[in-house]
RNA sequence: GGGCGGAUAGCUCAGUUGGGAGAGCGCAGCCCUUACAAGGCUGAGGUCACAGGUUCGAUCCCUGUUCCGCCUACCA
C-alpha cells in the first residue's frame, strides 16, 4: 500500500492469503512463550475429523478467536488449544460407504485392516476442517494440535476407564438400549432425535383360548413386534376387562398362547384399554414383563431384520407356524405384510391415523429400535452431584444464565450413560474376558468365507461374562491363569474421549506443566445442542479426575439459522457455505457479521445480502486509511504528543470518543456481548472517525497549514487505535493495514490492546462539538429538504441561544462553512432572519438559509406546519404528564425537572417555529 | 405431557437500575464533494402481538390469551 498507487477498492483474497502464511511462520500463537504473562486458555470443541467448515463451526470459532485475539494483545499467554475428534459412527460410516461404492465391506476386510484404511484416509482427507479453520484466521495454538485418538488422549481414556471401573462407576449389563439398526450398535438416549411422524394406529383381536367368543382388542402403533409379544396387560381396575384377566389368548398369526395379566402401567382411556406386552421390543413392557417374570422374545436381529427368535410355543419350544414367512423380512416390510394379514384374517378391527413422536439415529436419521443387549454404562448420579454443586454455586457460570435451567433439569434426571458401541473405529474398550473361566458365557458364531474375504469366527459375550479391566492387555487370567483371552470387541462413545478434551489435551494423565498452567481453562465457546453431550461430561469428568471444573466460563452462543429461521441442513438445501462466502465477501466482512449478530439469547437468521453491509464497513476501513497514508506520506508523524492546547476542536472530540469506544469495547467483550462490541467500534469508526473527523481534519491536513503535523499525528493515533481494536474482529484487513503504517512492528496480533485511560474524556470538547453538529445538521435538513444540488453554495445565519455558543460557532465558522456546504455564515444572538429564507429550528439555535427565488414557500410552510404539529402533540402528552399531582409527588425530583425542562424546550420550539412560519405567510404575500 | 425462548420500522434485529424507542438493509429525494458510488447528505416509515394488573409513569415488571420456534418426555 506504501508504494504504488493503492486500489480504492479493498480486495480481500491476496491479503489474507499473505497474512495467514505470515502469522504461521512466526509462530505467533504459539503459547507458553512468556511465562511472565498471565495464562488464558480456551479448549476448542473439536470439530469431527470428517467435517467441513459450517457455518456453525465459523461462528463458534470467531468468537473464540475474538477472545483468545483480545486476550492475547491484552497481555495474556494466551492458548487456543486446537484438535479434532475421531467421530466414531460418523467416520466409519463415511469409510464404509466409500467401501461399499468399491464393492466391497467392512467385514470382508476384516476389523484390522477396516481401522488401517481409516487412519490413512485421516491422514489423507482429516485435515480439512484443520485447514478451513486456519482460513477462517483462528490464532489457534497449531503445534499443539491433537486428536482424540492420539497417543495421548487415548492413553487418558484408558486411564479414566480403568479408574472409573476401580471405582464402581462403571458397569457391564443387559439394557434395552438404543439400536441403530444401520449403524448396527447402541446409542447413548441422548444420541436419539425424537420427531413427529405421521402414524398409524391399528386395533387388533387377540381372540381368547378357551371356547369363549371373542377376545381383547389391543392397539398398537407397530404391529410387527406382535410376533414378539408375551402377555396382554390390562389396568387392574378396569372393570371392562375383570373376567378378562388370568384367561389366555391366542396370539394372531403365530399362534402362541399368551397370558391376559393385569398391570397398572396401563392406561384405560388409550386406545382399548388392552396392551399387547412385546418386553423384548419396548422399554415399558420390558418393566412389565420383569413385574410378571414374563419371557422376553427378541425378534429382530442387529440390522432390524425378522429373526425366527419368535417361533416359540409358550413355553419357550419350537413353534411350527405359518408366521415362518415373515423371517427375514426387514421390519418395515414385516409390518406391511403383518397388517395386511391380519385384515384377511379379519383380525384387525381398525386402523386409524395417529401423530407420534419416533426416536432417530443422529447420526443417520434411520429408526431407532429398542434393543436387548449387554452394554458397558457409567453411573451418572455419583458424577453429576458435585458438577450440579459447582454451577449452583458459580465455580462454574453459564452465561447466558437461562441455560443454567436447562442444565440443572437434564443433570438431576441423569441416567446412566451407555458408552459402549458395536463398531470398530473408536478407542477399544480395555477389558478381556478369559475364555476358559467363561467357557458357558459365550456365543461363538461363524461368517461362512465369501468371495471377498475370508470367513472368520464372532465371539459374543453373554450379560454375565466376567470381564478383566486392565490398563494393559492380561497375558494369561488372573483366576485360572489361561492364556486364551480376547478383548472386548466394542468401542468407546466418542463422547467418553471428548469428556475428557480440557485435560486430555494438557498432557493428563501425566502432571504436566501444561496442565498446571492452563487447567482450569478460562472459558468455553459453544452452542446449547451439546450441553448435555459434552458440556455436562467436562464438568462431571473434570471434577471427578482433575479434582476441579474444567472451566471457569460456558458461554452458549446462538445457532445459526437461514433468513427464514429455518435450521440450515444439507437436506433443505438452504446451507450457506462459508468457504463460498469468504471467497466471494472477505473473511473480514464474514467474521464482522457473525459477531454483528451474536446477540446473546437468541439465533441468528443469516442471509448473504447481510454479509454485504460488513463488506461494505472493510471498505470503509480500507479508504479511510488509504487517506491517512496518503497524508502521513510514509513517515511516522513525529514529535511529541500534541498538548490540549495544540489540539482543535475535532481533534480533542475523536480522543475523547476513542477513550469511551474503548472502555465500552472491552466492558462489552468482557460480558460476552459481541454484537455491541461489533456495532460500537462500527458507528465509531464510520460515523464518527470517517464521518466527522476526517472531514473536519482536511483543512489541517493541507500542505500549507501550520497545524499540519499536530493533524498527522492524532490521524495516526486515531487509526492504529482503531485498527488494533478491531482486530480480533477483522484481523486480516486491519494486519495489512497496520503493515503500512509508519513505525509499525511485527504484528498488530501482539500489539497491545488499547486502554481507554491512554485518551482523556473531554466533556467540554464533546458538547462543543455537538453545537457544530447541530449546525451543520442544520444546514444540510434544509438543504436535503428542498433538494438543493449539494455542490451549490449558499450562505445561512444562525442566531444562536447564547453568547457562549455564538463563540464556538464563530471559533468554528471554517468547518461548519466546509460541512455544510456554505460560502458565507453569520453569527449572533440577534441575528435577524432575512425575508425568502428557510428555517431550521434546533435546541439551541436557529438556522435560516436566504432562498430567495430558490423555493417554494409553499412547501416550506407545510414543512414547518407539519414540525408544530409534532411538538404540538409533544407538548400535549408532557403537559398531561405534569397535571397529574402525583407526578410531582411520587416521582424523583431529577425526573420531574427533566421534564419540565424538556417542557420548557418544546414551548421554546413551539414559539420559534410559529415565529418562522409567521414570516413564510409574509413571504407568501409578497 | 413438562420446560425454555420469541413477537419492536417493509425485512433482519438491538434496546436493564421503568421516565415517549434505535441500527443495518431496503425505500424516496439531491449529489461522481480529490479516502471511499462498496460513497456523501437528507427524508419518509412504529398502537413496541392482544387483554388485564402493579406504578405518578410500562416496550421494559406481574397475570392471562393468541401465534411462532426450540428443548425434553417410556400412553401403546
Amino acid at each position: 500500500m506504501g508504494s504504488g498507487t493503492p486500489s480504492k477498492q479493498y480486495d480481500p483474497g491476496p491479503v489474507e492469503e499473505r497474512w495467514r502464511e505470515y502469522w504461521n511462520q512466526l509462530d505467533l500463537f504459539h503459547a507458553g512463550q512468556d511465562l511472565s504473562k498471565p495464562p488464558f486458555c480456551i479448549v476448542i470443541p473439536p470439530p469431527n475429523v470428517t467435517g467441513s467448515l459450517h457455518i456453525g463451526h465459523a461462528l463458534n470459532n470467531t468468537l473464540q478467536d475474538i477472545l483468545v485475539r483480545w486476550k492475547r494483545m491484552d497481555g495474556y499467554d494466551a492458548l487456543w488449544m486446537p484438535g479434532t475428534d475421531h467421530a466414531g459412527i460418523a467416520t466409519q460410516n463415511v469409510i464404509e460407504r466409500q467401501l461399499h461404492s468399491e464393492g466391497l465391506s467392512r467385514e470382508s476386510l476384516g476389523r484390522e485392516q477396516f481401522v488401517v484404511r481409516i487412519w490413512k484416509w485421516k491422514q489423507e482427507v482429516g485435515g480439512t476442517i484443520i485447514r478451513q479453520l486456519k482460513r477462517l484466521g483462528a490464532s489457534c495454538d497449531w503445534k499443539r494440535e491433537r486428536f482424540t485418538m492420539d497417543e495421548g488422549l487415548s492413553r487418558a481414556v484408558l486411564e479414566v476407564f480403568v479408574r472409573l471401573h476401580e471405582d464402581g462407576l462403571l458397569y457391564r449389563a443387559e439394557r434395552q438400549v438404543n439400536w441403530c439398526p444401520r449403524c448396527e450398535t447402541a446409542l447413548s438416549d441422548i444420541e436419539v432425535v425424537h420427531e413427529e411422524r405421521e402414524g398409524k394406529l391399528w386395533h387388533i383381536l387377540y381372540p381368547f383360548a378357551d371356547d369363549s367368543a371373542g377376545g381383547l382388542i389391543v392397539a398398537t402403533t407397530r404391529p410387527e413386534t406382535m410376533l414378539a409379544d408375551t402377555a396382554v396387560a390390562v389396568n387392574p381396575e378396569d372393570e371392562r376387562y375383570v373376567g378378562a384377566v388370568g384367561k389366555t389368548v391366542i396370539l394372531p398369526l403365530v399362534g402362541r398362547r399368551i397370558p391376559v395379566i393385569a398391570d397398572s402401567y396401563v392406561s384405560r382411556e388409550f386406545g382399548t384399554g388392552a396392551l399387547k406386552v412385546t418386553p423384548g421390543h419396548d422399554p415399558n413392557d420390558y418393566e412389565i414383563g420383569r413385574r410378571h417374570g414374563l419371557p422376553i422374545i427378541n425378534a429382530l436381529d442387529s440390522k432390524g431384520n425378522l429373526s425366527q427368535k419368535f417361533l416359540v410355543d409358550d413355553a419357550g419350544k419350537p413353534l411350527d407356524s405359518p408366521a415362518a414367512r415373515y423371517v427375514g423380512l426387514d421390519r418395515y416390510e414385516a409390518r406391511r405384510q403383518i397388517v395386511e394379514d391380519l385384515r384377511e384374517e379379519g383380525l384387525l378391527v381398525k386402523e386409524e391415523a395417529y401423530r407420534h413422536a419416533v426416536g432417530h439415529c443422529y447420526r443417520c436419521q434411520t429408526p431407532i429400535e429398542p434393543f436387548l443387549t449387554p452394554q458397558w454404562f457409567v453411573r451418572m448420579s455419583p458424577l453429576a452431584g458435585p458438577a450440579i454443586q459447582v454451577v449452583e454455586e458459580g465455580q462454574v457460570q453459564i452465561i447466558p444464565e437461562t441455560w443454567k435451567n436447562t442444565y440443572f433439569e437434564w443433570m438431576r434426571n441423569i441416567r446412566d450413560w451407555c458408552i459402549s458401541r458395536q463398531i470398530w473405529w473408536g478407542h477399544r474398550i480395555p477389558a478381556w474376558y478369559c475364555l476358559s473361566c467363561n467357557k458357558d458365557r459365550l456365543v461363538r458364531t461363524y461368517s461362512a468365507a465369501t468371495s471377498e474375504g475370508r470367513g472368520s469366527e464372532h465371539i459374543t459375550f453373554l450379560p454375565d461374562a466376567v470381564p478383566i479391566v486392565a490398563r494393559q492387555a492380561p497375558q494369561t487370567c488372573p483366576r485360572c491363569g489361561s492364556s486364551q483371552i480376547e478383548q472386548d470387541p466394542d468401542v468407546l462413545d466418542t463422547w467418553f474421549s471428548s469428556a475428557l478434551w480440557p485435560f486430555s489435551t494438557l498432557g493428563w494423565p501425566e502432571p504436566t506443566a501444561d496442565l498446571k498452567r492452563y487447567y482450569p481453562t478460562d472459558v468455553l465457546v459453544t452452542s446449547f445442542d451439546i450441553l448435555f453431550f459434552w458440556v455436562a461430561r467436562m464438568i462431571m469428568m473434570g471434577l471427578k479426575f482433575m479434582g476441579d471444573i474444567p472451566f471457569r466460563q460456558v458461554y452458549i452462543h446462538a445457532l445459526v439459522r437461514d433468513a427464514e429461521g429455518q435450521k440450515m441442513s444439507k437436506s433443505r438445501g438452504n446451507v450457506i457455505d462459508p468457504l463460498e462466502v469468504m471467497e466471494r465477501t472477505g473473511t473480514d466482512a464474514f467474521r464482522f457479521t457473525l459477531a454483528a449478530f451474536a446477540a446473546q439469547g437468541r439465533d441468528i437468521l443469516l442471509s448473504e445480502e447481510r454479509i454485504e453491509g460488513y463488506r461494505h464497513f472493510c471498505n470503509k476501513l480500507w479508504n479511510a486509511s488509504r487517506f491517512t497514508l496518503m497524508n502521513l506520506d510514509g513517515e511516522a508523524a513525529a514529535g511529541a504528543p500534541p498538548s490540549r492546547e495544540e489540539m482543535d476542536l475535532a481533534e480533542r472530540w475523536i480522543l475523547s470518543r476513542l477513550s469511551a469506544v474503548v472502555e465500552n469495547t472491552r466492558q462489552s467483550l468482557d460480558s460476552y456481548k459481541f454484537n455491541e462490541a461489533a456495532g460500537q467500534l462500527y458507528q465509531f469508526v464510520w460515523h464518527e472517525f470517517c464521518d466527522w473527523y476526517l472531514e473536519m481534519a482536511k483543512p489541517r491536513l493541507a500542505q500549507s497549514s501550520p497545524e499540519r503535523q499536530t493533524s498527522r499525528q492524532i490521524l495516526q493515533e486515531v487509526l492504529d487505535a482503531a485498527l488494533r481494536l478491531l482486530h480480533p474482529f477483522m484481523p486480516f484487513i486491519t494486519e495489512e493495514i497496520w503493515s503500512h503504517m509508519p513505525g509499525s512492528r511485527q504484528s498488530i496480533a501482539t500489539a497491545p490492546y488499547p486502554k481507554a485511560s491512554e485518551w482523556v474524556r473531554d466533556p467540554e470538547a464533546e458538547s462543543k462539538m455537538n453545537l457544530i453538529m447541530e449546525a451543520v445538521g442544520g444546514v444540510r435538513t434544509i438543504r436535503g429538504e428542498i433538494g438543493m444540488p449539494t455542490g451549490k453554495r449558499v450562505s445561512a445565519l444562525i442566531r444562536a441561544k447564547d453568547p457562549e455558543a455564538v463563540q464556538i460557532l464563530e471559533a468554528h465558522q471554517r468547518s461548519i462553512a466546509l460541512l455544510a456546504g456554505l460560502e458565507k455564515l453569520e453569527t449572533g444572538v440577534s441575528v435577524q432572519r432575512p425575508r425568502g429564507a428557510a428555517t431550521a429550528v434546533l435546541p439551541d439555535m436557529e438556522v435560516y438559509v436566504p432562498l430567495l427565488g430558490l423555493i417554494d414557500f409553499q412547501e416550506e410552510k407545510q414543512r414547518l406546519e407539519k414540525e408544530i404539529r409534532k411538538v404540538q402533540a409533544d407538548l400535549e402528552f408532557i403537559a398531561r404528564k405534569l397535571a397529574n399531582p402525583n407526578f410531582p409527588d411520587r416521582a424523583p425530583a431529577d425526573i420531574v425537572q427533566k421534564e419540565k425542562e424538556a417542557q420548557q424546550a418544546l414551548l421554546d420550539k413551539r414559539g420559534r417555529l410559529e415565529q418562522a412560519l409567521h414570516r413564510v405567510m409574509e413571504n407568501l404575500e409578497d
